[in-house]
DNA sequence: TCTGGGGTCCTAGGACCC
DNA sequence: TCTGGGGTCCTAGGACCC
């Protein structure tokens, strides 16, 4: 028999925008938008409540943004700071319950006994506000669907609970994009059956569903009574690393640019594995084409890397083999199917291998301690002398 | 003023093995 | 030597989430 639980859906508002505008006083009351280059094909990543009031959204292209709001005050964002708070925050958390799952870095679920959670949900708001002055949404349940609803229905800035007898009130006339899991494919599939709120999917046949869900529709039945026994999940093994740039215009030259970037892209992947001890075996290469079709290409090794150096040579080698037509709007490199590190590999290095392995070393602590700017490699450093 | 970056999960087909 | 079926791994694409 399952406890019985209260579950808290915690989100900041606007995270990255209200940081900005605790740090830069000056913002407050006035609309912020976190996000890429205004010039080029930079969008919204977050903006502040006065922004949105101008239609401003994430994911928009700043272009729009500044369109529909050119009073708007850009921030280019800076993650290790968001990141640091998103710390302080969670020791706020940590002080109720040691029963939570992080889902991204400004939302987190909270299990708590039956009884508490809207107490704790209240003490949380008010503290987040009082020791970090940051806005939070709190929403709670019986379930994490319905937490996250509540906490939907909250934002901002607010506590709200939503229980099951609430479902045919609160949660049967919302569309069904609010069900997690509908987004814009299916719902626009459901509306071309006449299929509009959560409620009609509750009424829904199961057949119809299962047209459209296949073998999900059991779920998104359940999910629209309002039911859900998914439990918290505390830790989440890493899958994949990948980092990818989309260029300011489309690129033309295969023969050195592309190369160089997905030099650095390789380079950023490598940090990032051996920063957390994994080796991975498979090396997929992203490329995106101006008409914004999109490709992926992948290679499984039968051994186990994580250098720069071997990252590099296979996703060149994907991108040499694959790389279509020019010019090119997007590269990307992902590494998966993570293994821990052995130890054993040391003994049975090559001397090559045993020097290349410590330069990384070096090079890691480097990049560590001074940020990504100072390591560069001799060849990165003569085209930068080139061009002055 | 077209459409970011970092992830997860699912599906489906083919290779290969027993 | 016309053929069955299951299991697993790999690859590619796509929907979705924050």
């Amino acid at each position: 028999m399952k406890k019985e639980l209260d579950i808290l859906l915690c989100d900041l508002d606007a995270f990255y925008a209200s940081v900005e505008q605790l740090d830069h006083p000056e913002l407050k009351g006035k609309p912020v938008i976190v996000g890429g280059d205004p010039a080029g094909r930079g969008v919204a990543s977050t903006c502040s409540y006065e922004a949105r009031k101008f239609g401003v959204r994430s994911a928009m292209p700043m272009k729009k943004a500044l369109e529909l709001c050119p009073q708007a005050i850009v921030v280019r964002g800076n993650m290790a700071r968001y990141g640091e708070v998103a710390g302080q925050v969670r020791e706020i958390f940590g002080r109720y319950t040691p029963d939570l799952e992080i889902v991204s870095i400004d939302e987190a679920y909270l299990a708590v006994k039956q009884g508490l959670g809207l107490t704790v949900a209240e003490n949380i708001h008010r503290k987040v506000r009082e020791e970090l002055g940051l806005p939070i949404s709190v929403g709670v349940s019986s379930n994490k669907l319905l937490a996250k609803v509540a906490c939907e229905l909250a934002k901002p800035d607010a506590v709200k609970a939503l229980w099951m007898k609430d479902v045919p009130e609160l949660f049967w006339p919302l569309p069904v994009r609010a069900i997690p899991g509908i987004g814009p494919k299916a719902a626009e599939k459901l509306k071309s059956l006449g299929l509009k709120t959560v409620k009609d999917l509750a009424h829904c046949p199961p057949a119809t569903l299962r047209r459209i869900f296949g073998n999900n529709s059991a779920n998104i039945h359940r999910f629209a009574c309002g039911l859900d026994d998914r439990e918290l999940e505390p830790v989440h093994d890493l899958k994949s690393i990948s980092e990818e740039t989309t260029f300011p215009e489309d690129i033309h030259d295969r023969q050195d640019y592309l190369p160089a970037v997905i030099r650095e892209l390789a380079a950023g992947v490598g940090y990032r594995l051996r920063s957390s001890g994994l080796k991975a075996r498979t090396i997929t290469l992203k490329l995106r084409y101006s008409d914004f079709k999109t490709i992926t290409r992948s290679k499984t090794l039968p051994d186990l890397f994580n250098s720069d150096k071997v990252i590099y040579e296979l996703a060149l080698d994907l991108f040499n083999k694959n790389s279509g037509r020019a010019p090119w709007r997007l590269v990307g490199v992902k590494a998966s199917g993570f293994e821990e590190e052995e130890q054993l590999s040391l003994l049975i290095a090559t001397d090559e291998e045993r020097k290349e392995k410590q330069l990384l070393v070096v090079k890691d602590s480097l990049q560590q301690k001074y940020g990504s700017a100072v390591v560069v490699s001799g060849k990165q450093l003569k085209d930068f002398n080139k061009q002055k």
